[in-house]
DNA sequence: CTTATATTTCTAGAAATATAGAAATATAGA
DNA sequence: TCTATATTTCTATATTTCTAGAAATATAAG
């Protein structure tokens, strides 16, 4: 009971960055296809700019939807199967 | 395939409703508890205007998460067990 | 018909969010 | 070191969203 709030504090950051259409089209390109960068995405949305998508991944990443590992310049991203199946498993179908 | 729109269109939906943290929190006072009307509903909550309350009773019902029940001037909400299992089934643990 | 209660619609202001350009930072390689 | 590429941060603007008061609508009851 201790941990509820925080749990639905989290849950409202999970649904608040998927519901947006850009970043659910994120998490489903990330779910389809590991270890994704920042470019990589950029390359298969219609047409965003950096800053944009960069903000996109930060709400993404923030509320642990998706996981991060930096190797040299480049950031590859990963949905985090755990956080996805306890809010959202359709992401995963 | 056809239907792939429509579908992630209807998710965006339901996770917009379910990113805002009194929606969220109706939501699941919905599934713990069937049938309630807008004034259970405002009365379980902290304090809410009418018209705000009729504002998210709408997003919640209009992206198909909660069903609602006509009966004389009252109007009964429910959880849409179907929608809560295919995109949120988190709402019903 | 009048009154009372439940809910919605209209309206507007305040706050939050999405977007992108420009500048900044980080790293790799020549 | 210099250059190129990847990504973030800063800044500004346009749009959306949240909120609630006032007025409107719907239904029931007297």
């Amino acid at each position: 009971m201790v941990e509820a709030n925080t749990e639905v504090r989290q849950a409202v950051k999970v649904y608040k960055a998927l519901g947006e259409p850009t970043r659910l089209k994120i998490a489903l390109l990330l779910t389809e296809e590991r270890n994704l960068c920042c470019s990589d995405i950029a390359g298969k949305l219609e047409s965003i700019a950096g800053s944009t998508l960069s903000h996109h991944l930060k709400q993404l990443t923030d509320c642990g939807l998706l996981d991060l590992r930096k190797d040299g310049t480049y950031i590859y991203y990963s949905v985090n199967r755990e956080v996805a199946q306890r809010y959202a498993p359709y992401l995963l179908e």
